[in-house]
DNA sequence: TTGCCCATGTAATTTGTTACATGATTTA
DNA sequence: TAAATCATGTAACAAATTACATGGGCAA
């Protein structure tokens, strides 16, 4: 019974997946509520979208019948509305869940790395600001991932949260050393561009001619 | 707030700005070369344009003046094209690379992390399965990086490039280590010790992807 | 009583993709 | 000469954002 029905389950957007995968953790929420808590969490290892889309897709799913809503307030416009998971959505959202090929390999859009890359276009002590400002950023993004996690602890259900958070935190932790490394190898660059460079760093295979003129 | 060319400079997307930096290096070339630069380069750290939108960008970027081609066949449509940026461009560009305010924070849209996030839909094998394909995927990129790590170091303009790659394959070798660790934690959570029979991988230190040199 | 947070939604617009159309040049 | 790759572009569409409109509840 489940062969023909595939098809159109796979042709939602991630972002709707995001929004009912939310939605698959016990309890009814608003899209508001929703939206922090993409804010909050999500956001650290996928991304957190607008609330004008998580409304949109709210509806979209409803349609489709993945999730279900109740009122809060009478029958009219725009009264609160609580969304629920339904079992139809659980089933459909387990089936993308475990397949890996929708997935594809990570996406990292790092405005830094773009920066440092067109380095050439840049004065020195202004691309060292920018990976020193890059580090500062990174330091608060890991207290604010580690006080995502102390607060997804306390929920019974939320291991796997709290799995994915534990890996952000180490992201994080990684994405430091990293920026630092990048600092290590912008001062090795600079000494060979001619500043008067005492310290001759030794080269790697590949890199001669400094060509500075 | 004071100036007033300064804010339609800003007003360009990333991508405008991705794809004029690939101009910035030395020499002409094609929308068609472009996009093969930013697949085995760009995409790294940042991201690869549709083709599509690379000739969007391009004639948004001569229309700015930004950009200038010079046709290589008649003066017909669609002759091929050989784009350059114009020292207008390379000026504009300059300040939009030393802004980091313009930055942000990276964004990270990782497809397994939002499937072990909803760990709970998944049978455990399931999950394991997805991640060693991920280690398995990401050791292949790994290998992609390198070459093109390689190749960059042949050029004596490209010393940023080459930062912005190293920085590209130490961040493949951390994600494998997150990964690793991810798979410990499942390992955890589960309580699969006894299920897979012997799949006690030793952890060796330090020795976890393959080094090539 | 002003301002902030909660809460939902519409409209206009931008951004980006896929599919398609076209033809030149190179290579087997 | 057939196929692959090079090369440019259009059109239709999907995805997503920003700006705007609306209004309740609460706290300073």
């Amino acid at each position: 019974m489940t062969s023909s029905q595939k098809q159109k389950k796979q042709e939602l957007p991630p972002t709707a997946w995001a929004v009912l995968g939310l939605l698959s953790f016990p309890g009814e929420r608003t899209g508001y509520e929703l939206k922090k808590w993409a804010d909050s969490s999500l956001r650290f290892f996928y991304w957190s979208p607008a609330i004008s889309q998580i409304y949109a897709e709210l509806r979209r799913l409803e349609e489709l019948g993945y999730a279900a809503s109740v009122r809060s307030g009478p029958e009219e416009a725009r009264a609160k509305r609580r969304y629920g998971i339904t079992p139809a959505g659980r089933e459909a959202l387990a089936g993308w869940a475990s397949d890996v090929s929708e997935a594809g390999p990570p996406v990292l859009k790092h405005g830094l790395l773009l920066r440092v890359w067109l380095g050439h276009l840049a004065e020195p002590e202004r691309l060292r600001a920018m990976v020193t400002e890059h580090l500062e950023r990174t330091t608060e993004e890991l207290a604010s991932v580690r006080e995502a996690m102390a607060h997804a602890a306390t929920e019974p259900d939320w291991a796997f949260p709290v799995l994915a958070l534990r890996w952000s935190e180490r992201q994080h932790l990684a994405e430091l050393e990293l920026t630092q490394a990048l600092l290590a190898d912008l001062d090795g660059l600079e000494g060979l561009e001619g500043l008067g460079g005492p310290h001759a760093q030794e080269r790697q295979s590949g890199g001669d001619a400094p060509t500075t003129g």
